[in-house]
DNA sequence: TTTGCGATTCGG
DNA sequence: CGAATCGCAAAG
């Protein structure tokens, strides 16, 4: 399932429900409603000089988390895809619950690092994994260039649940409080995952 | 070894 | 718009 096109398994993404479970035992789970691609002959991609120590995980088999330290303060988790040896990710950037709006903020709240690092998101027994199907409705999708980059800003590869309110960045014209839950389309799509 | 900067966030 | 804050990777 995730071993195919990055922006395509980016897309579907949208819906499938993160779980967490801490260290005490402490259990939570939400949809992922943004998400932004990166692949190897893409300039923003941090497989794209080849592989290095940090993204080595994103050369080995999909379904297995990339975490990263950036900004000397964050933390920042993606999802490998792309068959083994071909790297690919696709970076977590909000989760329709409170707090995990921003890929640094999500990391932070769900106590996400660099241990976590190459952990299987396929394995629900771990600290970390996915869950449930994806959303493929259009119409409850949004699209736009990946935030925060300075090279590869031609490729629109940002995908968002249109009507979440804990999708991060620029929204669209009049962009409102983000302390809502989903409108309840977006809801339901969701639910019938 | 050194250096410049980054897939961010928050405050002024 | 700039500070915070430090690991990474390219350059020397």
């Amino acid at each position: 399932m995730l071993a195919r096109p990055t922006v395509t398994v980016a897309r579907e993404l949208l819906g499938a429900t993160l779980c967490r479970r801490l260290p005490d035992g402490t259990m939570t789970a939400a949809p992922i409603v943004e998400v932004e691609a990166y692949t190897q002959d893409d300039p923003a991609c941090h497989a794209f000089r080849g592989l290095t120590e940090r993204c080595r995980v994103m050369f080995g088999p999909p379904g297995f988390a990339y975490v990263y330290f950036i900004y000397g303060m964050y933390n920042c988790l993606n999802v490998v895809t792309e068959p083994d040896g071909v790297p690919g990710a696709i970076l977590i950037r909000a989760l329709d619950i409170e707090g995990c709006t921003g890929p640094g903020k999500l990391c932070k709240t769900w106590q996400i690092d660099r241990s976590l690092n190459g952990v299987d998101l396929l394995d629900s027994t771990g600290p970390l994994w996915l869950e449930g199907g994806h959303v493929t409705d259009d119409e409850v999708i949004a699209t736009s260039e990946r935030i925060g980059l300075n090279v590869g800003q031609d490729r629109i590869w940002r995908f968002y649940a249109k009507d979440s309110d804990f999708v991060s960045g620029p929204r669209r014209l009049g962009g409102r409080k983000q302390t809502r839950p989903a409108t309840e389309k977006v809801a339901k799509v969701l639910k019938n995952l």
